[in-house]
DNA sequence: GCTCCTCAGCTTGTCTGAGGAGCTGCCGCC
DNA sequence: GGCGGCAGCTCCTCAGACAAGCTGAGGAGC
């Protein structure tokens, strides 16, 4: 599979060499777009599309009169990658901090229609447990979590719950292959209950505290 | 500090939120530049300038010939963008999430070398506190927050922290400058003592309860 | 001397029209 | 059925024009 190179994008892996070499260090100004163009030997719109690039990707920044500013040495980190790599214990507890403070904020700020999701999910996590492949248990399972910070109404921890969820799935899936009777907890049911029972009951530390029990006990339950 | 949004974001946003809608599905091909254009009101460059953000983000991925696709649903986190935009309040939630975690697990796995740290950290701030100008300060603060972290020896919490740093900065130097005697906080020294304190007699309850405390103040202490 | 205003000259932002290069599916030929 | 060629689509690149916005110099007013 080959792979063919459109001048925008050698464009921006020029630009991006040369801000790594210390051309431009980070706040300076790049040249306008006219004067890169003729330094590139290219057009200024494809200029643009590589200035975009390396937007996209928080190297750079462009404000309308004044110029293009350097941001950032190198591109953003891709999360997945750094979940992939850490420990799962690690990814774990990075989860578990934020669902225990999703679910006392769930139980402080959770609305009817909050709650009638989180019975919804807990129903349809219950039965997959019973009936499902792994898989669709899996989702059921993550499904259900999701609620719960939904629930939260705070939008940074809904989004730090997403970027971890394909590392999440990815090891749920493994753990059931390995040992599938074991790791599916079957009895953890009532232990999703319980925490719907407390964010039900509007009590934070209790939401808070059972659901830290719950991801503790996965973490602990973890082979190695 | 207003924040403009060019077209060609504007353009960018509203393909990731249709993308994200399941509008197209991964693999899936977009509209032509043409048609796009139309569709959304603006000219084919901006079109593309916004395509070409998208592939720097990894979402998308043009090839000459064949047409745009979808390669991913979420954009490489863009941390920093997210966490600008969203409420103060939320990002401080997600920070308490983290530091109350990082607290719980320091007081179980601090080394002696954590706690040199810890100690030095805090003397530091202590001075920073007393005589040097906000920006120092605030370095000092979060250099003594990192070492708490550092102790936890979770490196998915240490990059979480890290990515919040700069929205934190920002925050502090913020809130200093609206209300320099109080927002300074001359009275938490004792609180972050008190977090030592627990971390060394490795107490991670008390160590979790002093941290999570102390920052739902700092929330409760924002104006509006 | 200081502050504020105005403006010229720069910058990026956007659109359009043109032509080049490459892919894909159809259609006729063998 | 298998193959080659072609038409029509796609993205890629450029140039030119004008709009919108920033910045610093210099003048007006105090």
């Amino acid at each position: 599979m080959i792979r063919r190179h459109p001048l925008a994008e050698q464009a921006a892996d020029e630009l991006l060499r040369r801000i790594g070499a210390g051309e431009w260090p980070v706040g300076q100004k790049l040249p306008g777009e006219t004067t890169l163009a003729a330094q590139l030997g290219v057009g200024r719109s494809t200029v643009r599309e590589a200035v975009r690039e390396l937007a996209g990707r928080r190297v750079l920044e462009s404000r309308q009169g004044a110029g293009v500013f350097v941001v950032g040495t190198q591109p953003v980190e891709d999360w997945d990658r750094v979940l992939r790599r850490a420990a799962i214990t690690d990814v774990l507890e990075g989860r578990l901090a934020i669902e225990t403070e999703a679910a006392r904020l769930a139980a402080a700020r959770r609305t009817a229609t909050d709650l009638r999701a989180l019975k919804r999910t807990l129903a349809e996590r219950s039965r997959a447990a019973a009936e499902s492949p792994d898989d669709e248990y899996v989702e059921a399972d993550l499904a259900f979590h999701r609620a719960v910070i939904t629930a939260a109404h705070n939008l940074v921890l809904a989004e730090l719950f997403d970027s971890f969820v394909p590392r999440i799935r990815r090891a749920m899936l493994d753990m059931l292959k390995l040992d599938a009777a074991h790791a599916r907890h079957r009895g953890d049911q009532a232990e999703h209950a319980a925490i719907v029972d407390a964010i039900r009951a509007q009590d934070p530390e209790l939401a808070a505290g059972r659901s830290r029990s719950h991801l503790a006990g996965v973490r602990d339950d973890l082979p190695g």
